[in-house]
DNA sequence: CTTTTTGATAAGAATGGTTCTAAATTATTA
DNA sequence: TAATAATTTAGAACCATTCTTATCAAAAAG
């Protein structure tokens, strides 16, 4: 087995299709916050329902996070092979990524609160530049 | 000026008119987080357009939140009266409100790392009863 | 090697939460 | 009051996502 992503694929009992690995290698190398129409004009290939159902796939895995609040009003995905948190600014809409903050204690405080297991989490802050004029 | 709710609106640049009064004490007095259908069907007098219009003026006004990536696919609204975060059960889709947890250091690190004046955060965690089964 | 079964992909139709439109009310101003 | 502006409303339209159904491909069975 030469191939570092059929393996990924494997180990979450996802048979390693070609779709399958172009949409995984497609996650992981782009630094992008796509929606699922982006990726679909990037491999067109890839018919939509396809990008859709393998996303749909991949986020179950946790191989892939999505991320709504966008005002774009449609979703977007990420790749989840390193922990890190969202900044937006609300004016362009860009998504940064930041992993400056340990989420334990918070993953902590919210297991104390509610008694529940934390599974997952998200933290999406909103922003805008310093120097542009207010409204 | 005896309507303390009236007030609000005033002091957020919104006419006080009866349905922003009934809409804004239905959020302020409930600590559920229901969809724009659930609110209309609890106050049939508002009309479905009405609650979306107003809901959206008091997003705007930052008198309400909005919280996505519930798994039934709409859009809940929570009054934003008091900082907190969630926690959703995603089992039943509850979503319980949180407050022992101080978002400072988080903020502050996402300026630090993105140079952008943070206007907004939004912390979802997800979790499970940790007595029931996996899967 | 067939044959059979299972799962994946594709194209397009359907869905439904949200937004838009245009008309009717209501509030404000002169 | 009349004139103007803002709000509300019902229903139409939108469109991102999901569903349907038909093909296709890979794996198991024989
Ligand atoms: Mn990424
Ligand atoms: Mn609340
Ligand atoms: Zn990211
Ligand atoms: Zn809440």
């Amino acid at each position: 087995m030469l191939n570092p992503l059929k393996n990924v694929l494997q180990e979450h009992q996802l048979k390693a299709t070609s779709q399958r690995l172009t949409l995984l290698e497609y996650m992981m190398t782009h630094d992008t916050h796509p929606t699922a129409e982006m990726i679909h004009q990037d491999l067109p290939n890839i018919s939509l329902a396809t990008v859709y159902n393998t996303l749909e796939k991949f986020v179950e895995k946790k191989l892939v996070v999505i991320i709504d609040g966008i005002s774009d009003g449609k979703r977007h995905y990420d790749a989840a092979d390193h922990p890190h948190y969202h900044v937006i600014n609300t004016r362009t809409n860009e998504i940064i990524d930041a992993a400056n903050y340990d989420p334990a204690p918070l993953i902590k405080a919210a297991q104390a609160a509610t008694g529940l297991k934390i599974t997952e989490y998200k933290i999406d802050l909103y922003g805008v530049d310093p120097d542009s004029k207010p409204e």
